[in-house]
DNA sequence: TTGAAAGCGCTAACAT
DNA sequence: ATGTTAGCGCTTTCAA
């Protein structure tokens, strides 16, 4: 016997007045008799009466949803990020429709589709790309989206992201400051952005300091090809590495389980490692990583605020935010 | 200039039809002739017209829509199942809306109804506890609740856990097999089922076993407490012990860490430490943990399963899903 | 198979 | 400050 739950007329009918009474009691800002708001409240929690937020929806023409398609969750970064957006979007009174974009990016046109279906808002993508096409489409439905993690060349969307070619300088530069001569790096996914932005400040760092990048392998952003690439860099014969950087700390974990495990090295005595992200990990006495942080709050706050800024005041031109990263040196890094 | 996206009245305008006809052509199983569908579909897709799953909602009574609720998200085990759970959903042609439950479960109710304020058909809560009062609404309101790894014992609530009971016995059974006669155990926050059914299990193992258990410190689930928790029982002066179990592999990571790098102990030489779910950080050669794996997929696909069943009928009575889970026997173990 | 009419639950002018 | 009216975009009887 499934009692459906109280609409406004049922409350409007207990207290005696017009239905319009009921839903400014539950409207910010409209004008209500502190006495009528006071027996229709009563009367509402009586009959266990909420808004219906769909039919608001319909109405108002905003669902206070923002979809959020996120697609590497086993990237220790973004179940922190994701907990700091929802938080931010929580506190605006936003709520978050998530998606798990597979990391091929064909089907994400599909999924992104559905999402808007529900009217949402506002959408971030996190680390995910979507088709110009969609873009435009977004941008015609007045829909605003911000990058969360990532840049998208070619399209004139807003993103929010860290400094990664700063950072990767940053890296060059300490090694080579640290007197390291034979550097490789480890690349991430090559059709992200961070990874070609960790990448260039990289080369471009090593080259202010007179040195060459000498080795390189993709790791994809992924354990096992984080792996793979360790194993053939390592195995390169005649060279004798003294540092890999890593392009995130998730690959990180797995170059420095290779060296240690299958090569025998020791971490830094024989090679030193350093990665991108400062995932919690990074600061365990295990992996004590050398890497460069990349300010989540202050990245998801930038986001949700930029979203509801582009929500409220849909002319806004697109922005590209970029925050300042944090060297964060630890054991993996030793002076030579 | 914000186009708005186009509406079915639109669409039907275009055509030369009723907008009935145009959303019996978007509407699964309804009778609509061949060439009608064609040129609805057409002129649909000349001008980006799908239908708003908000006004649909309204009116066939469900929004697709299934509530998730999460609260441990930096242990590795619920990403990996969120993911699992979102990819199920995803194939019945749901979606999630998501939100981080504060572990406090004060605040749980409040954020639950705003999630019900969204007509969701269903609602996953991942080792989270509501009020009985809640769920008593839920009920009344037709709306199915699906606890994931997690019971609630006084309520009539449908749950998906694994066998926690057998799996911490299974522990207790091999640790003694294996000689060991001196064991401890790493509690997780002890309002939780899992924490308490693990315990008991382990216990009833060991009494078995002829054994008792000898020493005990709580890590509520998190990282710092359980390192707390390591340091409590190894400082116990006149212990010898020779094995640990921790509630879960998320806080046996951090026991082993305070076991090697600040008392200098070797595993398993000097000590075995077993864990509990098998997250794929269990099977890295750094921790090559002996675990008891927990059927991911299986209890996302049984979560699901059950949940729409209940959808579709929802006079159907709470069930309690058990699966049962497998010991992983990795290094970390060492017989005595 | 198709169209006309009614209405899901709510909010937003417009009067009063 | 409150009620009346209209309508958000859609689906679903009911007739034809």
């Amino acid at each position: 016997m499934t009692q459906p739950i109280a609409t406004s007329r049922e409350v409007a009918e207990r207290v005696g007045v017009s239905r319009s009474a009921v839903s400014r009691v539950f409207t910010q800002g409209a004008s209500v008799s502190p006495q009528m708001a006071e027996r229709v409240r009563k009367a509402a929690s009586e009959l266990g009466y909420r808004p219906n937020a769909l039919a608001r929806s319909l109405i108002t023409g905003n669902s206070r949803i923002i979809g959020l398609v996120v697609a590497y969750l086993d990237n220790f970064f973004y179940p922190q990020a994701i907990k700091a957006l929802s938080h931010q979007l929580k506190q605006r009174g936003y709520h978050v429709l998530m998606f798990m974009a597979p990391k091929t990016a064909g089907d994400v046109d599909d999924v992104l589709r559905e999402i808007l279906d529900y009217q949402v808002d506002g959408l971030i993508l996190a680390s995910v790309a979507m088709s110009s096409d969609l873009t435009e489409q977004c941008r015609q439905a007045g829909i605003p989206v911000v990058l969360f993690n990532r840049t998208q060349p070619g399209a004139n969307v807003t993103s929010v992201t860290s400094d990664n070619v700063a950072g990767g300088k940053q890296v060059a530069r300490l090694l080579a400051e640290t007197g390291h001569r034979n550097v490789a790096y480890v690349a991430g996914w090559e059709g992200a952005s961070t990874q070609q932005d960790r990448e260039a400040g990289f080369r471009a760092g090593l080259a202010q300091a007179g040195l060459t990048l000498n080795g390189r392998a993709v790791g994809n952003f992924e354990t096992e090809a984080a792996r793979q690439a360790a194993r053939d860099l390592m195995s390169a014969p005649g060279n004798r590495r003294d540092a890999i950087f890593v392009a995130n700390d998730h690959m990180a974990f797995a170059v420095m389980d290779v060296l240690r495990f299958e090569l025998g090295l020791r971490i830094p005595e024989d090679l030193s490692v350093i990665g991108f992200d400062d995932v919690p990990m990074a600061a365990w006495p295990t992996y004590d990583l050398t890497t460069v942080r990349q300010p989540t709050d202050q990245m998801s706050i930038a986001t949700a605020d930029t979203l509801l800024t582009q929500i409220k005041d849909p002319i806004a031109a697109p922005t590209r935010i970029e925050l300042a990263c944090e060297l964060i040196r630890r054991g993996s890094l030793r002076a030579r």
